[in-house]
DNA sequence: AAACTCAGAGAACGGTTGTTTACTGGATGA
DNA sequence: TCATCCAGTAAACAACCGTTCTCTGAGTTT
């Protein structure tokens, strides 16, 4: 019964203090930025002696790093989902926007930590949010790529296309999370940032059709 | 002589230790956010006692806020010549993208300070810099409402318009200053960064005057 | 010239911070 | 079973924090 344990009572009772800062960490961010988070604030609201702390970090930025992989892993794999689809523009904006108001209700703190922190104080963390967005828009691009819409496009204006969704998908992130905090997720100010929001994609779908007539 | 003074030796010296505080947090905050600085740390920046710093502030989150008025005046004001001038929407995006950069060379603690804490971690920052940031897009709307690409137009829709650009216009601005420390401004990828600016206003823009072609 | 105002100084307060050092005791592997 | 490992503990550290209270002295008003 032991030889086959995956892991060890060990590694796994740390992995679970380890998410349990996480979790703590994460909490504590919704009313305050990285930077001035405390090491003990959040060893004391897991429960635990604040030196535990330094068997799983060297620091907060090195916590808020990990955060950062956490928060866009998931994002990340939905939307891989959207973007693999066969659809036509419209029914891919609607979902698009459905998809990330699921993502707000379901995961808000994960959406503000790295809308807070993408332009936040610490370096590293911006660097890895940085990162991960570059990533995204690489994902992006290559899924723009294939569509019919995109012939006669040169690498870089998908590129530049990629970044101005990947943008836009983030701000209506922050402004679903800024009108949920306020008001309900049922109000009417939120389904105004739906309606706002689809019709903004479908601007620059419009624009993106009409590229060609237009660059002279 | 003394009877026709403004502002009087003794309020002259305190606006003068005023604005040295502003100028002292400004720089401060180049390296963390405003939720993590500390009051001493900014009066010891100016070479004031602490105690000095209520005389002027209630707290760091109304130095914040005076910071949020001082940074988007400048920008304000800049902007709005923009938008009055007659030009074709080419010249436009040339000049609104210039316009861009001379204000983050000139200004970058302030471009940084509101990219940081439009999602930061005090509140009363973030309602200053949103509520700013509204009367911003309004204005834009009333200038775009009035060109002739915009008949038929309702208002909503010029309204969601007017957020996208912006919205752009900030993540350009924060583009610009992530690329100005770590390479120079005057850098490959500075000005690649000009280049994708300027094409996703023309898409934005493109996709505006086809608007109703697709609205079905 | 005298009375008043008020920006800034100075000292002290209780509290919190990150980090170090030495330790314990249960899971682990020989 | 016994030696080893190592996640978490406990105590102490100097350094900082925001805020309060009292005081001063130069600018202002009468």
């Amino acid at each position: 019964m032991s030889h086959s344990e995956t892991v060890g009572v060990r590694q796994a009772q740390k992995q679970r203090t380890r998410q349990a800062l996480l979790d703590a960490a994460l909490g504590l961010l919704e009313e305050q930025s990285l930077s001035s988070m405390g090491l003990r604030e959040v060893t004391r609201a897991v429960g635990v002696a604040p030196t535990a702390f330094y068997r799983h970090f060297r620091d907060l930025g090195e916590l808020g790093v990990a955060l950062v992989q956490e928060s866009l892993a998931s994002l990340h794999a939905t939307v891989r989902a959207v973007l693999a689809e066969q659809a036509g523009a419209e029914e891919r904006i609607d979902h698009t926007v459905a998809v990330v108001e699921r993502y707000v209700r379901e995961h808000p703190a994960h959406v503000r930590f790295i809308a807070r922190e993408r332009h936040g104080g610490v370096r590293a963390v911006r660097q890895a949010i940085a990162g991960e967005l570059d990533r995204f828009a690489t994902e992006v691009a290559a899924a723009l790529k294939v569509q019919p819409v995109s012939v006669g496009w040169s690498d870089e204006d998908v590129r530049m296309l990629a970044e101005l969704y990947v943008d836009r998908l983030v701000m209506t992130a922050s402004a679903f999370l800024d009108v949920s905090d306020g008001e309900g997720e049922d109000s009417e100010r939120w389904r105004a940032v739906a309606r706002t929001a689809r019709r903004q994609l479908r601007l620059i779908s419009v624009g993106r059709r009409h590229w060609h007539d237009a660059v002279s």
